[in-house]
DNA sequence: ATTATCTATAGATCTATAGATAATGC
DNA sequence: ATTATCTATAGATCTATAGATAATGC
């Protein structure tokens, strides 16, 4: 019973391929059953392992998911670090709700598994909303500020703005259920999402 | 060890306000912590009943859920179906961002808990959508494409412009924790949000 | 020798029920 | 008499651990 999660040994290879595993699994069932609604027997099952092997691998239920969130966090700031100050304004804002409909796309249990977490009041990530994401909101919310300021955007609340570009792309990930029943047997309902969203910032922000 | 919730004789008024005082007991819970996060424990202790008296008004945990849910349904569709087919476009569109924004300020509540049944996959509700959303969803969307095809608002795919208002108006609640964290000590969020989103939807769809 | 996995089970948490007792309305 | 509430506990579900055994890498 010689617990590998609390040492640091350099991992091998199986080691890596079996918390890859777990992780990947645990995605799935945190994602759409929530931190609580989750089981070890579900991951367990998912993943090809047995619940104790799970446990070899991870202190508990919570490590697990911690992990989870701490690897969600990077990818989730990237599309936003993006936005280039140089940039053409328009071009920019544009650009990032392109990515953010992308990884609505590739990403969807990603999207509902930090759906989950803030929905419940963020117990786990909070902090990291704190010294993560808000300092970069703050920067990107002064840059767009600024360049409504000089006239190259349309001028708006940055802030709403930016809430307005995560709401409308995660809605589709987060409410496919929902989606799934109002767009009947419908494919690519992503693109025409794009699409529609592209056309409606261009508008907002068209000086 | 009577139980009441399966007969049906007319409830006393013990019976009425106690039946009140779980629902929102549980509906604190249950949007707060999903299905499977919340307890009977929880219930009880915010309701001030005790568990078994819980269960002498209701049949069981899924009972209390499956009302609040159809109790969530009639309320969540009355604004859609205000969209009146002889008012003015603009106008009823807005008029309709704006009751939604209003929803989300007074029942915050409510939404998470909507949001938390369709983030599990809608195991509940999913018949409702199909019989109770899908109907109502279909019928406006046919009424604001005509009112693009007249020519009295710009065109664009009615389905999207649909989702785009839920989601951006749903964020504040559903997302509530996020917004408090990058929106610092502020108050009237909501005020700046609306002001933002009818903005928004203005210009998107005045032709 | 170390790493990985398995069986069995302890211990905690939760939903629900049995059965008795108190409160209320004719 | 009927309605409402309480105590006590059964039974199910879950997380986690103990302790033994199998697989792997020098």
């Amino acid at each position: 019973m010689a617990s590998i999660a609390q040492t640091q040994k350099k991992p091998s290879r199986i080691q890596q391929r079996n918390r890859l595993r777990i992780l990947d699994a645990a995605l799935d069932v945190f994602s759409r059953n929530g931190y609580r609604g989750a089981t070890l027997d579900q991951i367990a099952e998912q993943s090809g392992l047995s619940k104790p092997n799970i446990l070899y691998y991870f202190d508990g239920k919570e490590d697990i998911h911690v992990t989870l969130l701490n690897q969600l966090m990077e990818s989730w700031l990237e599309p936003l670090e993006q936005l280039d100050p140089n940039g053409e304004p328009l071009d920019e804002i544009l650009g990032y709700v392109s990515r953010k409909v992308e990884m609505t796309r590739e990403f969807p249990r990603e999207g509902r598994l930090f759906a989950n977490e803030i929905l419940q009041g963020a117990p786990r990530m909070g902090p990291h909303l704190e010294s993560g994401l808000k300092p970069l909101f703050d920067e990107k919310c002064a840059l767009i500020q600024r360049w409504m300021d000089d006239g190259k955007l349309s001028p708006s609340d940055p802030r709403h703005l930016i809430f307005s570009i995560w709401s409308t792309t995660q809605h589709y990930a987060d409410f496919d259920a929902q989606v799934r029943v109002l767009m009947a047997p419908e494919k690519g309902v992503l693109d025409g999402a794009g699409v529609f969203l592209i056309t409606m910032f261009r508008k907002l922000l068209t000086p």
